[in-house]
DNA sequence: CTGAAAGCGCTTACAG
DNA sequence: CTGAAAGCGCTTACAG
């Protein structure tokens, strides 16, 4: 059932039907209500193919993270949503599960879909060779915006936190707190964000040449969720003395750390402090609570929503300086 | 720039174009070759709305989650990807936030879209009169498999663990451990699930009347996150030395209950014993851990696409009896 | 193995 | 305000 059969049933033309469903000024009254209820009576749905095929556009704008396992992926689709539908257009969302290989299937997905454009949230590197080609030429019809990580020459437009100023500034203020090497726990070289936030802690370590020198920066291999935070920890047991504080790349990290500390009988933050990053919302409920670095995800929506549009329609804008994060200090860090 | 384009460039017809893009194996190796090599270099990608449209299909698959920040959905989503991708359709995620307005628009859009099959996963209820019509729309044309919840006369399958068995066991073994009074923290009557489950946990209070007479099965209204299993808790910190168990519909709700209980001071599990439901990931590294109800969600997964594929090609399957689900004693069950 | 041509179901300039 | 007709970009029976 199509256009055609509803425009015969209303005995008006397909055009007619069509200007109906759009919501088109120019229909009489009577002729709205008549389609309508012929619409309805049969039960038309109209083919969204079709739609979009001949106006040669599409209304949704994809949104791809890392992996929604994350929560603080999560909160950040949520606002991203809310943000885009306010602009009338839709959303799609896409799990990257932390693959290249799904990344790059899913730009081939945003050229055959035509989407109006595109919100890339990843902490994984995107600057290999076969990653970089698939965006660029996925950005070459589908406008793009990337949180978190800035590119040099590429056609899109990033919005990110200045994490390493926030690692940096929060480090500085642990060590204040206590002045003894720190553990910092994040990712190998796959990830930007964990390097990012590593220079920041290396900067701050390094005003401080032996607590540096005590200092440990783990890259990890291993993905960073509950258990490998847990495992990182109980791998060091005899070694923890020596540290003041646990950094951790993200706040799931950190809630492991603190498992394995309380495992092995060190109190938190009592002999040891521990920080994540990221702000999740269980973090408060915790025992002990988890301190964090935390950044206004309602923010970064605005923005790349702003420049999402700006490129939609051929333009640019920008997005201004980094954002800020701060420290949300909980239990973990002595409140 | 469309299969025109390129079949003018590679001196062939729109038709060989189509069936290289394709994988038909009646084409010539070098026919084959020639027309990647000119798709490659053109940078050319088919529109996916002029193929869908033309073959009358989509090979998109539907998955609504009531939410997806809650973890149990996402591994679900994560599980039914999976097993939808073997069967060579794309899955396309739909978050409801819990919204029955946001359902019915998802059911239109999935009417829209032609999509091959919905998957939909929710404990809110769905009996209500405007979201049944909904459904019982889109079912009309789009194969529908439900996770959770049963309606009679309904035109799709139902996959679902069978919670009110669940819920009696659970409480049967922890009354064996502890035989005092129950806190049951549900949802009102909005949510099926947490009916399925204050039914079990009533039916086996009730063969010790007096213990049931000391219970209280809360229906909260307030969702089901951290802050509200904490409030409750708080909210009754007078009155808790009277129950042994508390009994939660979730694992966040668990997780608030607890940071609750070690503020005032009751000790997990030794005057309290605290149970979730769903096994979520991270239970393992709170402290205490914490038990739950666990369930196998790559089980559910199979079925459910196994349901599908049968309403696809317009049959029917049987899904057989309720999945069991099995208690994960930790901690906070006095492990 | 390959091509010419029809047609999927819409929307929109154009004409009245 | 409304209609006749073209055309969006594919795929596929049909013919050769």
């Amino acid at each position: 059932m199509g256009v055609v059969d509803i425009a015969r049933e209303a005995g008006v033309s397909t055009a007619t039907v069509s200007r109906v469903l759009n919501g088109a000024e120019s229909v009489t009254g009577a002729t709205r209500e008549h389609v309508l209820e012929v619409v309805a009576r049969l039960g038309y749905t109209p083919n969204a193919f079709a739609a979009s095929l001949r106006k040669g556009r599409n209304d949704a704008i994809g949104i791809a993270v890392a992996s929604i396992s994350q929560p603080w992926h999560v909160k950040l689709i949520r606002e991203l949503r809310r943000a885009i539908r306010e602009q009338g257009f839709t959303t799609i969302v896409y799990d990257l599960e932390h693959s290249e290989s799904v990344l790059i299937e899913h730009t081939e997905s945003a050229r055959r879909l035509r989407l109006a454009g595109m919100v890339l949230a990843t902490g994984d590197r995107i600057d290999g060779d076969e990653v970089r080609a698939a965006l660029d030429r996925m950005a070459g019809t589908v406008p793009l915006v990337v949180i978190g990580q800035e590119l040099p020459g590429a056609g899109w437009t990033t919005v990110a936190f200045d994490d390493v100023a926030a690692s940096e500034q929060a480090i500085l203020e642990l060590l204040g707190r206590r002045p003894k090497p720190v553990l910092f726990l994040g990712e190998a070289a796959s990830s930007y964000l964990s390097e990012e936030r590593r220079i920041g802690v290396e900067r701050a370590l390094s005003q401080f040449p032996d607590l540096l020198a005590g200092s440990e920066l783990v890259a990890l291999d291993a993905g960073m969720d509950f258990s490998v935070g847990y495992r990182e920890v109980q791998a060091r047991a005899g070694a923890l003395a020596r540290f003041g504080t646990i950094f951790c790349v993200n706040d799931e990290l950190a809630l492991g750390a603190c498992r394995a500390l309380s495992e092995l009988g060190v109190r938190v933050p009592e002999d040891m402090m521990v920080i994540g990053y990221g702000d999740v919302d269980m973090l408060p409920y915790l025992t002990p609570s988890l301190s964090s670095l935390s950044g206004d995800v309602g923010g970064v929506a605005e923005r790349v929503v702003r420049a999402l549009l700006a490129r939609i329609e051929g333009g640019h804008v920008d997005v201004g300086p980094k954002l800020q994060r701060k420290i949300v200090h909980r239990e973990s860090t002595g409140g």
